[in-house]
RNA sequence: GCCGAGAUAGCUCAGGGGUAGAGCGCGUCCUUGGUAAGGACGAGGUCAUGGGUUCAAUUCCCAUUCUUGGCUCCA
């Protein structure tokens, strides 16, 4: 048979040829590595025969599928080592997940505490020491029910049920067989270090009027090393966290009296978000955006028009009703209806399109109490918003410039490692989404074309569309190469008709226009959160809420630390004198936990030059500049960073 | 919303049936200093809120609120 590789070569082997004898046939140190095969389309274990012609990829810790199953067996490793511990327990599911994996398992009467994770870790790796081979088998699903029943397993018994007859695998590895679809690794070896992180509660089938069972969440490399590096990356997101950071260098705080959920921006997070709104103006001025501002509320018929009241009306904030006339009244949870009747306000025509509506808009919406989190999920918060109004024609190259802008604002704030979602509609579930399947699909192109023009790394999620159209969100990954979704842009061809939006064409006839929303940070707050832990509150000099702090070495000097202050303060330099009677090395301390970008040290030397000793954050003593020059200095950095 | 954990000084946290402690921060004073913590003294707490058990509750029990780890959800 014709076996094709990745690099486009054939090569020619007997029927029955596995993964694994293929790489040892390319070399020993791949076969060595191998972990599975991507035959054709499908992922399969290395060890499993192939029959027909077929491409072929080897897949080893390195690629992404060749880490799931590597989790996905490490499941049925802490799945055989409860067994071994813990007879007679019942097995939920056990996948992998993003980083890691976990299994849910029905410990009975029994009391499971966290204190016990220890000692399943020690008989994991007792039993990936044996090195057992994880082997496959088909199996009926009389025999299969009957293995589970005998066993006792309710759970294996309900998820048989819904699998066809035929199509059904166990593996088996050691002395635990579990029914699985595969793939695995070739045997418990590879496996060499072993983490179970935490243990929480998991509804069976993620239903909440099922039984809760116990669900072990768990991490496994090939290398002790690996292991190590990723403990610490966890200790260092922990230092990170926004939450705390946020606490520390005051910028935001929240109040049980003002509500959950509900963030209130200190002064210095405040100087930040109004850095990042001023430079997105900039930008969005030069790139034909009108601002606009809308009320905070919005009539009930607007959210009957747009749609959202039918989607949304039951689980969302209540109305506000207006106390004689009984109107009702809804906290905005978007701004595009509001813009919509901007939009409305006059008649259009194709001669002015695209219309680019922008609005830092403040938005809420009721999350579920259980959800929230920090920053990055609250009830209320800003969306640096626009919608471009735009003739069908137009709409590619709109998507275009949008691409443009977000990734400008990426660029300034140090994100250089993202990936494009495009996300479009389940095409099995379509009752779901709004609007007819010629516009979707107008949409749907749209999106693809543009982000293939543009160049992007892309990813394609179906059913992850908004209700009312396609999208392509911006995902980030941040100096710990954690995934976030930021920007987000979405083609929406539904409102426009819910609206009766309108321009007169060339032809003097009515035309509907297209809507694109898009937002490049997404939220201001889910966005400046996500910054913080990207650079652990070390903020690119244009945005630091403190630039500078003057540092006097003695009240001597205390005239001439305002003096300068001043002056730089005139040149649009923030910061603060540090007056207080200390010693210039507790100032220098305190600055740099405050992590002040600039330290200027002021003495008698400095003050009798007319200079500054500059002192950078992190990194120490720079030596001693004119106040002027620090300035200019100062101020070229921030414009060239700012794009 | 559901399950688990938590709430003690401005912050981080210890404690425990007999109305409370540390470090940091804050204030006053001494000190006037040269690149990551000078010293002394002092002020600060209805121990989240509401009930219950008890001679006595901050401590034990229940509820509520908020925080937190998950689950579900996310215009």
């Amino acid at each position: 048979m014709k076996i094709t590789l990745p690099d486009g070569s054939v090569r020619e082997y007997p029927k029955g040829t596995t993964g694994f004898q293929i790489a040892q046939s390319i070399s020993e140190g791949l076969a060595r590595n191998v972990l599975a095969a991507k035959v054709g389309n499908e992922v399969w274990d290395a060890t499993r025969p192939i029959n027909q012609d077929t491409s072929i990829q080897l897949l080893t810790w390195n690629d992404t599928e060749g880490k799931a199953t590597f989790w996905h067996s490490s499941a049925h490793l802490l799945a055989e080592a409860l067994e071994a511990l813990y007879p007679g327990v019942k097995f939920g599911i056990g996948p992998s997940i993003e980083s890691g994996f976990y299994y849910d398992v029905d410990f009975g009467d029994r009391e499971f505490g966290a204190e016990e994770l220890e000692k399943i870790e020690q008989k994991m790796l007792e039993l990936a020491r044996q090195k057992n081979e994880y082997s496959r088998r088909e199996i009926s699903k009389k025999d299969a029910l009957q293995y589970f029943e005998e066993k006792g397993d309710e759970y294996k018994i309900e998820l048989l049920q819904d699998l066809e007859d035929g199509n059904i695998t166990f593996y088996e590895q050691g002395a635990f067989t579990d029914l699985c679809r595969g793939p695995h690794i070739p045997h418990t070896g590879f496996i060499k270090s072993v983490k179970l992180l935490n243990v929480a509660g998991a509804y069976w089938r993620g239903n909440e009027k099922n039984k809760q069972l116990t669900r072990i969440y768990g991490i496994t490399f090939p290398k002790q090393k690996e292991l190590t590096e990723y403990l610490e990356m966890l200790e260092e997101a922990k230092k990170r966290d926004h939450r705390k950071l946020g606490k520390e260098l005051e910028l935001f705080t929240f109040s049980e009296k003002v509500g959950m959920g509900l963030p209130l921006w200190l002064p210095k997070g405040t100087m930040l978000r109004e850095r990042l709104e001023q430079f997105l103006r900039k930008a969005q001025a030069k790139a034909g955006y009108d601002p606009v501002v809308t009320p905070h509320i919005g009539h009930k018929n607007l959210y009957i028009t747009s749609g959202h009241y039918e989607k949304y009306g039951a689980d969302s904030f209540q109305p506000i009703k207006t106390p004689n006339e009984g109107e009702e009244f809804f906290l905005k949870p978007m701004n595009c209806p509001h813009h919509c009747e901007i939009y409305k306000a006059k008649p259009r025509s194709y001669k002015e399109l695209p219309v680019r509506l922008a609005e830092f808009g403040t938005v809420y919406r009721y999350e579920q109490s259980g959800e929230l989190h920090g920053l990055t999920r609250v009830r209320g918060f800003t969306q640096d918003d626009a919608h471009i109004f735009c003739r069908p024609d137009q709409v590619k190259e709109e998507f275009i410039k949008v691409i443009d802008l977000v990734l400008h604002v990426f660029n300034a704030l140090g994100f250089d490692d993202y990936t494009a979602q495009i996300s479009l509609r389940d095409p099995e579930n379509k009752q779901k989404y709004i609007g007819g399947d010629e516009a979707w699909e107008r949409a749907e192109t749209a999106i693809i074309e543009a982000a293939s023009e543009k160049g992007l790394r892309t990813v394609t999620e179906l059913g992850e569309a908004a209700f009312y159209g396609p999208k392509l969100d911006f995902m980030v990954k941040d100096a710990l190469g954690r995934k976030w979704q930021l920007g987000t842009i979405q083609v929406d061809y539904q409102l426009p008709n819910r609206f009766e939006l309108e321009y007169t064409g060339s032809d003097n006839q009515k035309h509907r226009p297209v809507m694109i929303h898009r937002a490049p940070f997404g939220s201001l707050e889910r966005f400046v959160a996500v910054l913080i832990e990207h650079c652990a509150g070390n903020f690119p000099l244009w945005l630091s809420p403190e630039q500078i702090a003057v540092l006097p070495i003695s009240e001597k000097y205390a005239d001439y630390a305002n003096q300068v202050y001043q002056q730089l303060q005139q040149q649009d330099i923030r910061g603060f004198v540090d007056n207080r009677d200390e010693k210039i090395g507790r100032k220098i301390r305190d600055a740099e936990v405050r992590k002040v970008p600039y330290m200027l040290i002021v003495g008698e030397k400095e003050q009798e030059e007319g200079k500054v000793s500059v002192r950078k954050h992190g990194e120490g003593d720079q030596g001693s500049l004119s106040v002027t020059d620090f300035a200019a200095d100062f101020k070229q950095k921030v414009e060239e960073m700012m794009g």
